[in-house]
DNA sequence: AATGGTATGATTGTATACAATTATACGAGA
DNA sequence: TCTCGTATAATTGTATACAATCATACCATT
């Protein structure tokens, strides 16, 4: 009893479904499919190979997932995030973050904690060596880790979803080499006060590693190609 | 341009996949489909006169707002709330109430703020009454003001969703009639906090509003009826 | 009696056909 | 020329048919 593994997950890979969920949000989030870009189920279908229906299926999927809305008996169509959206998102992460990383603290399992120096170690090579890629795929990493640590499906799941859903602006951010660096030494102390079981100390650094994530996407104004927030606010 | 409304909601109330979604999820919550158990396409759609089609996407949209759980070439089965589910919920959204009561605080319409006090004073009223149904209504009323207030579509759809996922918890909650009167108290002090641009202060009360309510819950020990939180704890 | 395998039924996965809705084009009337 | 309405095409919504997978029962073998 109780082995379901995780909800909220679209864990089949091997189904046509679950392929051609994988595939949209893929091209959704490499870019490929732009903001307001309509989508078509035969014209994806017929690109992948399958039917409508498996495509019907992963659409309503992607719709919760954020990635794209759906106008009943109109179209799905690709989402935009307004730069008030992202600024809002990162003020909830903010404190999600933050409380991830204090209950992280409590319920870390040792092998998680190895994973997380581990990254950390990883992170500073590459960043010596200039690789871009795998500083992003590290940096997704180390919030991973953190999320799975907290022990919380409903915290994890929420942050996923958001992680997943700035990527987009993330990706380019941390092409900004200073950020890279910086973003990995807030990471090295958030692992330290965990691993100090100071978690007052790690919920303020995780709190803070985010407005800093933001404050540097304002400062080089990478947000702006989400559209203008001036009318916004 | 930009009009478009909220992501992650299913608004089409009137296909049929959309009132099947309704529909499923308003016996979920409401506990006519139990936890673990199973739910069949066939049955579901003969049920509400429909194919099997509309079901099945309904489904997908249900396993990602984390009510059902699908197993591929298996079934669907309804995943419950156990207390550790409620204890994090309530954890997060004594962060995101606060942080909205700080946004509403700038935010806030007249017409709101003149709603909001209109709520808290018909809630004394009937208070005073021992109407249960009215307050409960008000006191979910309250929050939903709150939400709109803060003006982010994002935090307002994540504060709803919470919402409606407890609701079965508070609605019992709540009737404790003292805690009726507890809750009142704080809604006041909140809107009092708000009304005089006091941003800190709202949110602490915000926080501490959640928390106390949690409190309660756990204190009366209705929060069981989700299951025991022992073995996970 | 216990075990294993095969056949059968039930259920989900996918494709396709048809219905309903929406968008587009074109022509009539002013 | 402009506007409005209708016809046509395109697209999504739903139902159904068929394929694949999984659960169950029964029988043969030991």
């Amino acid at each position: 009893m109780n082995n379901y593994d995780i909800k909220h997950t679209v864990n089949d890979k091997y189904s046509l479904r679950g392929r051609v969920f994988q595939k949209i949000r893929e091209d959704i989030l490499s870019g490929k499919y732009k903001e307001n870009e309509e989508l078509k189920e035969v014209a994806i279908g017929e690109e992948l190979g399958v039917s409508r229906t498996p495509v019907r299926e992963a659409f309503r999927q992607l719709e919760l997932e954020g990635l794209i809305q759906i106008i009943p008996n109109k179209g799905a169509y690709v989402t935009g995030i307004t730069a008030k959206d992202v600024k809002d998102i990162y003020m909830i992460r903010s404190l999600l973050e933050g409380l991830c990383a204090r209950m992280a603290t409590e319920k870390i399992t040792k092998e998680q904690m190895e994973e997380m120096e581990e990254n950390i170690y990883l992170a500073e090579f590459h960043a010596g060596k200039g690789h871009m890629d795998q500083m992003a795929e590290l940096d997704n990493r180390f919030h991973d880790i953190l999320y799975e640590a907290c022990d919380s499906k409903m915290l994890e799941h929420l942050l996923k979803d958001f992680h997943q859903y700035v990527l987009r602006v993330r990706q380019k951010t941390l092409a900004t080499n200073s950020r890279g660096n910086a973003s990995n030494n807030e990471h090295k102390q958030i692992m330290e006060a965990i691993k100090a079981k100071d978690a007052d100390r790690a919920e303020k650094l995780a709190n803070q590693h985010m407005i800093n994530a933001y404050d540097n996407m304002v400062k080089n104004g990478l947000y702006e190609i989400y559209g203008d927030a001036s009318s916004e606010e």
